[in-house]
Order: structure tokens, then sequence, then C-alpha cells
DNA sequence: AACGTCCGCAACCGCCTATTG
DNA sequence: GCAATAGGCGGTTGCGGACGT
């Protein structure tokens, strides 16, 4: 393991392969030759552009961030309760879920999920994966998401889910599932 | 004002599979 | 047919800004 990392910081040297967040120049690089060339076949793309990055480094930089049709900001209610309910199915399959969320990515998907839905969890002290968690979501969650997505106003305090510390539920508010 | 800590996100890594030569 | 290289995926990290003390 040290031996490799001693071996992959030569190679950088040597190569001058970057690594961490891209410039404006970068980004600008990477836009316009896939602009004039397409993407796909990222190594060869990297060397070609000039760019100093692995392949992958360059791929990645283009599904999540540069791509034209990329999505960015907040989840809709819509988005949030997509999400919900591929991920009660397929679990963590991020890249299957995004397949369904048009313009965005899994990479933000399951940034979306670490820090939203598991941080609720935690408050909950389940699992995200517990029954107890996703009974939370399915009568509690789910159905405030759909409230407010009809724009309803009034709270909905009458779903009852057996084992939820009721502090939490009375105290918890929207905040923190539906953004903007 | 200065310091600590929390949190969200972009980008990385390792592993596995697919493709290529 | 296989070894090497590239791509894809899920988990993790670390930076920077927000927030609290």
């Amino acid at each position: 393991k040290l031996d490799d990392d001693l071996l992959r910081h030569e190679e950088e040297a040597a190569e001058e392969i970057r690594r961490g967040p891209w410039t404006v120049e970068e980004d600008l690089t990477l836009v316009n030759y896939i602009a004039d060339h397409g993407d796909g076949r990222w190594n060869s793309l990297a060397r070609a552009a000039g760019l100093k990055r692995t392949g992958k480094s360059c791929r990645l930089r283009w599904l999540n961030y540069l791509r034209p049709d990329v999505k960015r900001g907040n989840f809709t209610a819509d988005e949030q309760l997509l999400i919900l309910d591929l991920h009660s199915r397929w679990g963590n399959r991020w890249s299957k879920i995004a397949q369904h969320l048009p313009g965005r990515t899994d990479n933000e998907i399951k940034n979306y999920w670490r820090t939203r839905v598991q941080k609720h969890a935690k408050q909950l002290n389940c699992d995200a994966n517990s029954t107890k968690f996703k009974d939370a979501m399915k009568y509690l969650w789910m159905p405030r998401l759909a409230d407010h997505h009809l724009q309803q106003a009034s709270t909905v305090g009458d779903h009852l889910v057996p084992g939820l510390p009721t502090a939490y539920m009375e105290s918890s508010d929207l905040s923190g599932w539906v953004q903007g």
C-alpha cells in the first residue's frame, strides 16, 4: 500500500498528473475539446486535449458537472419522493436510481442520501435500511412530501408510525427533506 | 475577533467488469 | 484466448464555507 502510494506519486511527478479541484481553465479546455471532438475514450481524450489529468478524472468532471444537461441545485419534492421509493426497492444502486432522474447524477443522489436521509435515520436511532426507518419514510415522510408537493399547506399529523419516538415526529418538520 | 466543529459537496480510491489489441 | 488498458460503480475523504462558542 505504501509502496503503491510512493510509486503513484513518482508517476505523478514524472507525468505531471493533476488531482483535486478543477480550475476554470481546465473546465474550458475540457468543454471545448468535447464540443469539437465528442466525449468517450477518456484517457486519449485527456492527452489529446492537453489536460494533465487521468481519463477517469475527466470523465467524472464531465458527467457530474460540465455536461450541458446536468441539473444542479435542490431536488424537487417529486425527485425526493422518487429517490426514497427507488432506494427502498434497489438499495444503494445509485447509478440505476440516477437513470430515472433525468439530469441528475449518481454522485448527487448518493450525496443527498448520505447527508439528508442518513441524518434522519440517525436521529431516529436506526439504520437507513431498517424496517423502522422504511416505515417512517413510507408512513410519515413520503405522505408529507407528497402533501407538500401538492401545495397543501396544512400539516398531516395523523400518520402513526409504531415504534417511532413521538417527540421526534412532533418536533420534525420538513426542513432537510423539502429543499428550497 | 478568533477559534472550533459541523456539514455539504466535488473528487478521489479501490474494486470489478468490459473492451481492446 | 489472454493480458493490458479503460470504463463504471459504490464507498470514502478532505476542503471550504457556515455556524456556533
